[in-house]
DNA sequence: TTAATTGCGGATAATATATATCCTAATTAA
DNA sequence: TTAATTAGGATATATATTATCCGCAATTAA
């Protein structure tokens, strides 16, 4: 019924990703290290982004992540599907099959109203995230930061990405 | 990240409670005869619906389960909060303070756009189901049901209901 | 060519949650 | 009282989540 925290993990992930110039990388140590989770784990949720294509990665020395396309085309949806997977949360079992007055087949052309619904509610849920954009989100935090705190980012990056002219 | 098999069966078995003329009661081992399910289980969501307001029981010889207010004013999401409760799928542990670039209790007065983006999916997913009340279901599934399993039914009721006049 | 770096995939384990069942106590109609 | 019936706790099993480690493949620099 939960949502896995691999989700927040990869979100924060991609809006560091964001915030590299065209070309540079990050490798998961340092990804690790700049958000404060163990790096096995995160790997974890990395290697799922980049099966998803969402995600670029670069093997061997001087290899690391990058955004596989603009920041822009990135909803958290993505992310999300890419994490949970996108099954339905509601299993309908066809209780209404079920008993001594079960429904026949001819009688179920369509889901019950119950499993209708939670698409329903599903479907909206998915537009939701879908409507964020990872710019979105990398512009809210960056609003919010203090002139020393994007300073320090900026060295930061410079100091660990790979990939830099 | 999936939910509970115990809402659909309690919304079944909700559905099938506003079935009932006023004042009669279903026990639990009819309810789970007739929507195929086993008892000892189906026992636990109707001790949370219980809880949580939604139907009333009656212990004793000739007691049972009732809904404990009209089917027009209960909805999909009340079930589904009485039976996973109202705390959020999206868990934000506040990654954005983490790591050497971290930012300070000050540049945190609301929640980051990552969080706030998931709360937002939550709450129309919420409204979502709240718009769907049990007369809506019921009707549903009435009117793909054949005269013949109708009169099956209200036969069945008559059988098994308890505190009919 | 060789060595160092780095991501990939599989295996493993610990913990948490979901699923399912049973038993005893409490309650109530007959 | 007696029989029927739910409530709640204890328990067992299955599945999912969280977390870590290791060997392999790929890449780069010396």
């Amino acid at each position: 019924m939960k949502i896995g925290k691999g989700v927040e993990w990869a979100a924060h992930a991609c809006a560091v990703l964001a915030l590299l110039p065209p070309g540079a990388a990050l490798s998961r140590e340092c990804l690790a290290d700049y958000l404060g989770v163990p790096p096995p784990y995160l790997a974890k949720q990395l290697q799922a982004l980049s099966r998803a294509g969402l995600v670029l990665t670069q093997r061997g020395a001087a290899g690391g992540y990058q955004l596989a396309r603009d920041a822009e085309t990135i909803s958290l949806w993505d992310i999300t599907a890419a994490l949970e997977g996108t099954a339905p949360r509601f299993r309908c079992t066809e209780i209404r099959r079920n008993g001594p007055c079960g429904a026949s087949s001819a009688e179920c052309p369509a889901p019950c109203d119950i499993a209708a619904a939670f698409q329903q509610a599903e479907s909206v849920y998915r537009e939701t995230l879908a409507a964020v954009p990872l710019t979105q989100v990398v512009a809210g935090a960056t609003a919010v930061a203090t002139d020393g705190r994007k300073q320090r980012i900026g060295d930061w990056i410079q100091q660990n990405a790979s990939g830099l002219s």
